[in-house]
RNA sequence: GGCGAGUUAGCUCAGCUGGUUAGAGCGCAUGAUUCAUAAUCAUGAGGUCCCGAGUUCAAGUCUCGGACUCGCUACCA
């Protein structure tokens, strides 16, 4: 195995467009404090850089809606996710964000490099201008009628009624959101990085040469490599981000997944004028941690920059997790059902370790998980208070009441005293073994294991029994427990920090380093202890119930939000609604269209004719229902082919606001045929 | 539909290159114990290892087929 001199680890960037959750925090942000806070505590030389990604469309679109500038916004949520971080001790070194000046040179620069050294290509395309504003649109600044389906309100790049992927320029009657007016084709120039000319590279880098990555990585990766990489381009029309710095290239902006990673260099930079040995020396091992909606940057893309640019270190592994889901269900913004990470520690003060060890040891590393309010509440109550809060107040309590408080000296130890701590070197070789394999919830375990091997050890060795026949016994077994309990101290610090502290101060020690953890002398004879005071309090259910109602109340006003109907649309004329032929038809077939998963092909009678009609319900329906019932028909609708079918006409549909379909019908049996108006 | 990951005790998960009675934590039952936040310790119950076929002396572990869950991707009036 290679050996590492140094070593760089970083997060994924969080989006400054809102807090911070539980899923980021489980899938990215404490599996890297756990990781570094263990190889800072080793003494190795490691640096572990984070920041906010501040660029990109929805930062512009949260600030528009929101009546502030882009900057407003990510200066608000750069100071709120930085805060919480801190408030959890997640430990970076630095919490920079992409909108620094250094990392404008440091990307703009990157870019510079690769474009002298041939690394792009260019295109040149249509799309759409605002004259009045004199800027690009993006996809989702145009605003138009949904080809497809006719609603209005389609964005540039999909229509959230019927949830089509569009074309920009295929919108009907597009309008830029920006000043209202009517858009005009316009040519631009962008530049591409041909992901393509790396794949061999890539091929043999990480499926050779990285068949130790997780399986999920692994096989993402392979997916891609298999499908064939696509050039991506690197540049949007945009007026916020970091401008090309090439000529001619006024309004252009490197598109944020270029820009982001980059990051990560800028921080280093910014952290450390040594930045160069950490990113290019072969002997510094690079880490990325993130979630799995990353794994295509960070394992193909950004390696793919990396190397185009030359001189750089690629990644030795990205750990990358799954998602976490809440109480079943997923978690998500816009929905509001999530758990945030300053609400939390406003809610739960002083119990960041215990979300802590909870997001540990239900972490999604191999497969999506749920967080639950009991799951919570049951792992507080059953394992840190009653394993790890009570063994450490025993052994001080009973320390207190046969000796005052001073740590009392080891006698004779006996068999089973050995044997006792002869545990203890073994579970901390597990412990390392499973932190620099990246299993942080068989890691938890371990640590905790030292909390329990001192409960099994009080109730064998049974102090406050001996202490009436044998005190100097109780004497050996009191400095034993003492032994492993700083030793727990040690084991549990990259996981819950906030806990180690308070167990030094009752123990009243200076925090141990790791190296003494494993050994059985580290807690000096005639030491005087602090003053025991409880490490976790018991979670009643009340916490929990306000807190499941909390979720609840924020899940019902956005419904409520959300549930706004769409404003009438502008009037048209008896004529215009004349010429709409409908006709009350009958389904008299159905079945699935291979190889689609919402498609479904429909044989109607019409009454004027029996046709086929391909329709994007089989989410809603499954095709044996649909046989025999009549439905609504628009039967002079231009014909359109899908997969290859031709599809005569549209079944009216009615949509919720959630863009569920449910079938029209006629409220009695009539004649297929019969004209609807 | 294509691709990737997953499916093991009531719950959350381990089971590496196939090899004795399939493991852990929590929950549950019984017993012990009282130093400790009714905490702890011991013992036990509980598993057609998603289903089916195959390879093998031997399969949770390998091969093929299928089901379901999640993700990426394509198609959608």
């Amino acid at each position: 195995m290679k050996e590492f001199k140094r070593y760089l680890v970083t997060s994924a960037l969080p989006y400054a467009n809102g807090p911070v959750h539980i899923g980021h925090l489980a899938g990215v942000y404490i599996p890297s404090d756990i990781y570094v806070r263990y190889l800072r505590k080793k003494g190795k030389d490691v640096i572990w850089v984070c920041g906010s990604d501040e660029h990109g469309v929805p930062i512009t679109i949260k600030a528009r809606r929101e009546g502030v500038t882009p900057q407003d916004v990510v200066d608000k949520y750069n100071r709120i996710i930085k805060e919480s971080f801190e408030g959890l001790g997640i430990s970076f070194d630095i919490y920079s964000r992409t909108t620094s000046p250094v990392h404008a040179k440091t990307a703009s620069d990157f870019f510079l490099e690769l474009y002298k050294k041939g690394e792009f290509t260019e295109e040149t395309s249509m799309q759409y201008y605002d004259e009045e504003a004199g800027v690009f649109l993006a996809d989702r600044y145009i605003t138009g009628t949904c080809p497809k389906c006719g609603s209005e309100g389609a964005y540039g790049d999909q229509c959230e009624k019927c949830g089509s992927t569009l074309n920009a320029t295929d919108l009907i009657n597009p309008r830029s959101t920006i000043s209202g007016s009517k858009p005009v084709l316009k040519e631009t120039k962008h530049w591409y990085l041909p992901l393509d000319r790396h794949e061999a590279f890539l091929r043999h880098w990480i499926l050779d040469e990285h068949k130790e990555w997780k399986t999920n990585v692994y096989g993402q990766c392979k997916s891609w490599l298999d499908g064939g990489l696509q050039p991506r381009a690197v540049s949007r029309d945009l007026n916020w981000g970091i401008p090309v710095p090439v000529e001619g290239a006024e309004g252009k902006v490197l598109y944020v997944w270029f820009d982001a990673p980059i990051g990560y260099i800028s921080a280093t930079k910014e952290l450390t004028p040594d930045w160069e040995k950490y990113w290019k020396s072969e002997d510094t091992k690079l880490v990325h941690f993130i979630g799995k909606d990353n794994i295509v940057f960070h394992c193909i893309v950004f390696p793919a920059m990396l190397k185009a640019h030359g001189g750089y270190i690629l990644p030795d592994n990205v750990p990358a997790n799954e998602f976490l889901n809440l109480e079943g269900e997923k978690i998500s913004t816009s929905r509001n059902w999530a758990v945030w990470l300053n609400e939390y520690l406003e809610d739960m003060p002083g119990k960041q370790d215990v979300l802590r060890y909870v997001l540990t040891a239900n972490a999604p590393e191999t497969k999506d998980n749920d967080f639950t309010w009991k799951e919570f509440q049951a792992r507080n109550n059953n394992e840190l208070v009653a394993v790890l809060g009570n063994f450490v107040n025993r052994a001080l309590v009973l320390t207190g009441k046969y000796f005052e408080g001073r740590v009392p000296e080891a006698g004779e130890l006996a068999d089973y005293d050995r044997e006792v701590l002869a545990e203890l070197p073994r579970m901390r070789a597990s412990l390392e073994d499973n932190i620099e394999h990246y299993r942080f919830r068989e890691a938890l375990k371990d640590a905790m294991n030292f909390a329990r091997l001192g409960n099994k050890y009080l109730a064998d060795t049974e102090p406050w029994k001996v202490i009436k026949t044998d005190p100097a016994r109780v004497a050996t077994i009191l400095n034993t427990a003492l032994q492993i309990t700083a030793n727990t101290a040690i084991a549990i610090e990259p996981f819950m920090p906030f806990t180690t502290a308070k167990m030094w101060r009752m123990l009243a020690m200076e925090p141990l380093a790791w190296d003494a953890l494993g050994n059985s002398d580290i807690v000096p004879a005639g030491h005087a202890t602090g003053t025991p005071e409880l490490l976790f309090e018991k979670i009643e259910d009340d916490v929990i119930e306000k807190q499941l109602r909390k979720l609840e109340e924020a899940k019902a006003a956005n419904a409520a939000a959300n549930a706004t109907v769409d404003p009438q649309k502008d009037t048209i004329a008896f004529d215009d609604f004349q010429k709409m032929d409908i006709r009350v038809s009958r389904i008299v077939a159905a079945e699935k269209v291979a190889k689609t998963k919402k498609l479904l092909k429909l044989t109607v009678d019409t009454g004027v004719d029996t046709r086929v009609i391909v329709s994007g319900i089989a989410e809603y329906y499954k095709p044996e229902e649909l046989v025999g019932r009549q439905v609504l028909v628009l039967v002079n609708l231009a014909p359109r082919e899908l997969k290859g079918i031709e599809s005569k006409g549209m079944i009216l549909m009615g949509a919720d606001p959630t863009g569920k379909l449910v079938l029209l019908q006629p409220d009695n049996e009539v004649v297929n045929g019969s004209v609807v108006g």
